[in-house]
DNA sequence: TGCACAAGTTGCACCGAGTGCAACGGCCGC
DNA sequence: GCGGCCGTTGCACTCGGTGCAACTTGTGCA
């Protein structure tokens, strides 16, 4: 059912080490977030609970907010990924309710509680939004090369007026993500339970229902 | 036309210093911004530019990028002063039509060439996407603000599903206007000419429309 | 008008983010 | 096992950002 299709590619032991480099700076971060607080620790810090030095944390990441970002980043990605897996003449709304649910809750877990604990800090709430923005781009590009490709950029409109079309569908998608998220936690708080995150699912596709149906208010 | 509806509210000597004060740093910063590009300036050069110190220039603005994204924030605000003129009962995506026609263009041009000048470099991206999303914040704030005091909250199904609505909505609208925004730049550049910025202004109209026509790919 | 107070500005000192550079150490191919 | 490559580290430096205390300017009041 989670689809995962891990690529079984061999990777050498340098690149092996450099992925758990850059996992434990990350989750060493994350941990420091959910213990010390949105300002309660530093870049050194970070690198310290990593075991690396404070110039390697900075090879990895632009910023500690940049690594606490990470985590959405990911999840996104996993979105995406499943996206990508589904038939191509799907429409993109009914395909994105698919792809969310069929993303582990774990991965959604890591999300909520991000978003929770990035709430009240301006600089993280900025990778938060850059995080979201970039998925935009990446579903954006996909898709527009989708398109490209089977029928030379010139079918059913999409030239000129369809990259609108496209762009505003799925910022739009990405929007109503938000704000799924955002009325999640106004109304859960920090509750990360099985519950609240199933709760936070349901509000994910009935947002994206909305946009299905069409906004007449 | 322009409906500026400036409030004739006198203003203390004091006030007005602060004001001009302001706007001395803004404009200095968007100056440095034009002809030096984008990491070609220090918070430093914008105060000695603006004729403050640097401490001063501080006690304004968090951040050199803050002081590029007001801009912008400057611009969606206008929209929302136009946007609550409209009449309560109007359908927001109409309303939302309206009032992005009522803004002059010269505000336009400015978003336009903040956008065109901030593109490339990531932390003045992320506060133009944090001036976008406060915009919604205030949109959504606003309505929620109409809605709850007239009937009490359980009027037309919008107290538990309708925040979600609202939200959803609120941020596809946000959403669809930085689509414009971007597909406007991918076709005309930094092309700023009143051509260019009639064409931005239609793209903004038609996201709008996708959004009202709804999506059905 | 003059005086006392409030509000804004400035300089200073300090910390943390972020980066270029050069030396070091472990993985890789041969 | 050996030379070369790649990642790590320490160092030094610049700039962002802030608390604090002295100073200057506008404001209210007598």
């Amino acid at each position: 059912m989670t689809t995962t299709a891990a690529e079984p590619i061999a990777l050498s032991r340098r690149e092996l080490n450099k992925v758990a480099t850059r996992e434990a700076i990350a989750t060493a971060a994350l941990e420091l977030l959910r213990t010390n607080g949105m300002n309660g620790f530093t870049a050194d810090d970070i690198a310290v609970a990593a075991g690396v030095s404070r110039r390697t944390f900075f090879n990895y990441f632009s910023s500690p907010e940049a690594a606490v970002a990470s985590f959405t980043q990911k999840y996104l990605d996993k979105v995406i990924e499943q996206l990508l897996l589904r038939p191509q003449d799907e429409p993109l709304l009914e395909s994105t309710q698919h792809a969310l649910t069929a993303v582990a809750p774990t991965d959604l877990a890591t999300l909520a509680e991000t978003f929770a604990l990035t709430q009240g800090d301006a600089q993280l709430s900025r990778f938060q939004l850059e995080a979201w923005d970039n998925c935009s781009s990446k579903i954006i590009a996909a898709i527009g090369r989708r398109l490209a490709l089977p029928e030379g950029e010139a079918a059913g409109g999409s030239d000129a007026n369809g990259e609108l079309y496209l762009h505003a569908l799925v910022q739009s998608v990405i929007a109503c993500g938000r704000a799924a998220v955002e009325v999640w936690f106004r109304r859960h708080g920090a509750d990360i339970s099985a519950a609240s995150l199933a709760q936070l699912r349901e509000l994910l596709i009935s947002a994206i229902g909305h946009l299905r149906t069409g906004f007449h208010s």
